[in-house]
DNA sequence: CCTGTCTATTTGTATAGTCAAAATGCGGGA
DNA sequence: TCCCGCATTTTGACTATACAAATAGACAGG
């Protein structure tokens, strides 16, 4: 017993998430959903408002509603540098690739992201570096089933997190934020102290279900931070 | 040039933010508030569904409209036990008061926190302990300027942040989280090895613009996470 | 070609109703 | 007294309509 509006909110999420409407695509107008829904226009505003209220879409007069950029791999809340936090613009940002290969899942790490062991993937490693110092050690597997581009990209123009953005569009994500101790490794490409506090953020993202990457982002815990403001409102 | 909807919209999250409209407080039919601002359900609705899709109020049919319990004090995302990930049921809870004193902030920390040097505030410490291990040192500051009833309260009943929630109506709040090391002090506390990372939780609540509360929560970095999972759709 | 104007399209806001579903709390019956 | 059923209130869903605001794209003029 659905209603109605919610019925044309989920079908054309559905046509969101499942990116046979991409980003940027043209939503039909009220008027013409008016004609397939076989309803009024105030009931085809509802549902397109309530996507726009989440942020799945974007609406402008006169011009239409188009599907919104999807922010798939973004943190959940901001990454700030401790000691600038004024310092808002004027970053100077750059990564590295440290190492980028094809390879298949071995049976433990298929298990640990719930897909089929053997599966081929890209695994890379990337540095990213803020104001000439490391602030992230990004360490991602593609897999390349949900995204054959992969393959032969180097991620040497931009970063897999944004090359991402421009390949897949819309899924679901899980964020875990967890206190670890560098390891030797880590703590010599973040130039900060073995054993030191960091920060690690893994999040795994999915599209109809099926693992599309999962990554690990560690950041100097004497450094950076997570913040966000909630006014419940918002 | 801000719409009706906006405006009514606006007006009762306002009541409910600054305390005039309690939690469990009961919010004119939609009939009477179509009087009040002299237009039609419709545009009354669209305010309330609004309002309701923040979560600030519950709406019942035949009952009314009701101001819902705040979340201030609750984390962003869930904090789960890294080991026991499946057992969600059957959690036992209790907590452990450490300290308690009245002071007077001194003027670094007043500073900190954006209040003058000076004002009157509980300090209050407690450990959180989940099936007989630690999971949590809090240290937190209660502004009595804003919570008068704090001052004579030895939250020996319910912890600091259970207790807020049935004080201050609703609020706004900053979440901050870093990873540090242990100290001695914390390490003890939380029988935890010195210098083993620790994922620190900061939070600011304010209410009209002044602070209410400031705490620090630190857990064990090996034993929990924060973590989330976030369809884009919600 | 470039620039300013005009118009038609599309979303935003609002009205005034109808019918449906839920559930509270009352009154009547056992 | 207690319990059950029903009437009434209140929200939920939807229609049909109206006018306002913005602006993309066509068109005219320099």
């Amino acid at each position: 017993m659905t209603s109605l509006h919610q019925r044309i909110f989920e079908d054309i999420e559905q046509k969101i998430m499942s990116g046979v409407w991409p980003p940027g695509q043209r939503i039909p107008a009220e008027h013409e959903l008016e004609v397939t829904y076989g309803c009024s226009r105030m009931t085809v505003s509802k549902a397109l408002s309530a996507l726009a209220a989440r942020g799945m879409i974007v609406r402008r007069r006169r011009a239409g509603s188009f599907v919104a950029s999807p922010q798939m791999d973004r943190t959940v809340m901001d990454i700030s540098d401790i000691g600038t936090e004024a310092k808002v613009a004027g970053h100077a940002y750059g990564h590295r690739i440290l190492s980028r290969r094809i390879e298949r899942l071995g049976t433990a790490e298929a298990a640990a992201i719930g897909e089929a062991a053997g599966a081929e993937v890209a695994r890379v490693e990337c540095l990213h570096i803020v104001d000439a110092r490391p602030n992230a050690l990004e360490k991602r597997l593609i897999l390349l089933d949900a995204v054959p581009q992969a393959r032969d990209e180097t991620f040497e123009a931009s970063p897999p997190g944004s090359w991402l953005l421009d390949q897949v569009p819309w899924s679901e994500a899980k964020h875990i934020i967890r206190a670890v101790s560098a390891d030797a490794a880590t703590a010599k490409l973040l130039t900060i102290e073995r054993h030191a506090a960091c920060l690690l953020l893994t999040r795994q993202t999915w599209q109809n279900g099926r693992t599309v990457t999962f990554v690990e982002i560690t950041h100097p815990g004497d450094r950076y931070q997570f913040a966000g403001v909630f006014h419940p409102s918002k």
